[in-house]
DNA sequence: GTGGAATAGTTGTCTATACCAGTTGTGTAA
DNA sequence: TTACACAACTGGTATAGACAACTATTCCAC
């Protein structure tokens, strides 16, 4: 498990074995993880080395150190990864609402200049276009449409895309979404929208045009939302 | 400046001594620091722990190790703080247009019960109420109101809150703010709004009402801005 | 029972040392 | 003058060992 003749720093490793052992569920959330004598026994390497590596996860947030008691498994990161992160079900759950969608059409196309651009893909290039009603606790709430790089994500179906975005690709790919940026803009209901919408032309709404990223900076998706303004609030805290 | 008898650890008192040193300008901004060696050296301690002082620092964004050449000072934590945080000011800033602002009116007056809760003070207790046109390159971007306690910010008068009020608090009060909650709606144009920002009845505008919240989560300020939709449009990254 | 000492476990701090790996300037050979 | 080698610097990785500070448990005296 450990290869002291790799390039790969000994403390890196660690920090790799012990993230699998979360990930595992070998080592549960809250419990303690075996004390640095133990790792440094075990493998042959000296305690300093252990630190190294439990300090790394502790400041990536995966542990938490307590003097005297030992070293603890956090909650995992996927939980606090969608935190805020504005999917419209998250969304929704978050102010205790019932969220559901309606799909209106999923399309394969080749991508338009704008939106290439956007998603950092060539013009032409396939992508999903996803058109959905959002729905929470039954009301419209938002009129939807979503860019997604076909090469990205293969296997999507109008069938699971009914899911949550998010949820699918965190669970059947393994990619996760590490940054997003929005634009956010007040305007006019057109006719197609107030229509759509249940709302009357010239009311107030919301467009949020967001641009989702992995974990490697690669653009995930384009998602342009109208939400009526009457009954749809964005609502964002920012640290530090 | 480092006692080997205090209680406070070594590494603890080196990293207060290079804060200070970047705060007292005595190391500037870019600038290598002395390398580990010549700290270990100068204050006869070991490298290891010269290491954690700096390791600390870096985690913190004080500094930036670059392996063979050295260790830089990173730009001062006020400016960073602030990244994102949208004041008036820094936004306009970060869009390239030079910001500018009217004061309307200056008061203090006993607080409401609805802002009272939002800033977690008694009803009727003091604070200020600053209206003030916000400018960008000259013209009118938006409407804004803020209320602030006058128990956490006792020396505010006409005259100096009209410099950045964020800019401000940092350097005289030595407080910071470390959060901010944000809800953004769409509306349309009284005509009172109309009228002040120089567009027309019933066009689309933003109203965003902040909440910053100082390091200690106490409540610092709420904001209530009303943005022009046609020239401004509210952008926001987040991350993890 | 309660309080306190002894004990064994944990993480925290610190030292001294060694070698590796990247960067930069300098001096020498082509 | 140019190109390369080398030396002298930087931070990065890793070891072994010591003692301090803190927590939990056990056991004993009161």
């Amino acid at each position: 498990m450990i290869n002291k003749n790799s390039p790969v720093p000994i403390y890196h490793q660690l920090e790799e074995y012990i993230k699998q052992q979360i990930e595992n569920g070998i080592l549960l959330e809250d419990a303690v993880i075996p004390s640095e004598r133990e790792f440094a026994e075990k493998f042959q390497i000296s305690r300093m080395t252990v630190r190294q590596a439990i300090n790394n996860l502790v400041s990536e947030g995966y542990l938490t150190r307590q003097k005297g008691r030992g070293t603890f498994v956090n909650k995992k990161k996927v939980e606090q990864e969608l935190q805020g992160m504005t999917s419209f079900t998250e969304d929704m759950l978050s102010r205790g609402m019932s969220p559901s969608s309606t799909l209106l059409s999923f399309q394969i196309i080749p991508v338009d200049k704008k939106t290439a651009l956007n998603l950092r893909i060539n013009e032409n290039d396939s992508v999903y276009k996803i058109k959905r009603i959002r729905l929470a606790d039954g009301t419209p709430m938002a009129l939807e449409t979503a860019y997604i790089p076909v090469s990205l994500v293969p296997g999507l179906t109008e069938a699971n895309s009914n899911l949550s975005l998010y949820q699918y690709i965190e669970e059947h790919l393994s990619l996760s979404i590490s940054e997003a940026r929005q634009e956010i803009e007040a305007s006019i209901a057109s006719s197609r929208d107030a229509e759509t919408l249940g709302i009357t032309l010239g009311d107030p709404i919301l467009l949020i045009e967001r641009i989702s990223y992995l974990q490697n900076e690669v653009p995930f998706e384009l998602v342009k939302s109208t939400f009526r303004a009457d009954r749809y609030r964005f609502v964002h805290t920012m640290k530090r």
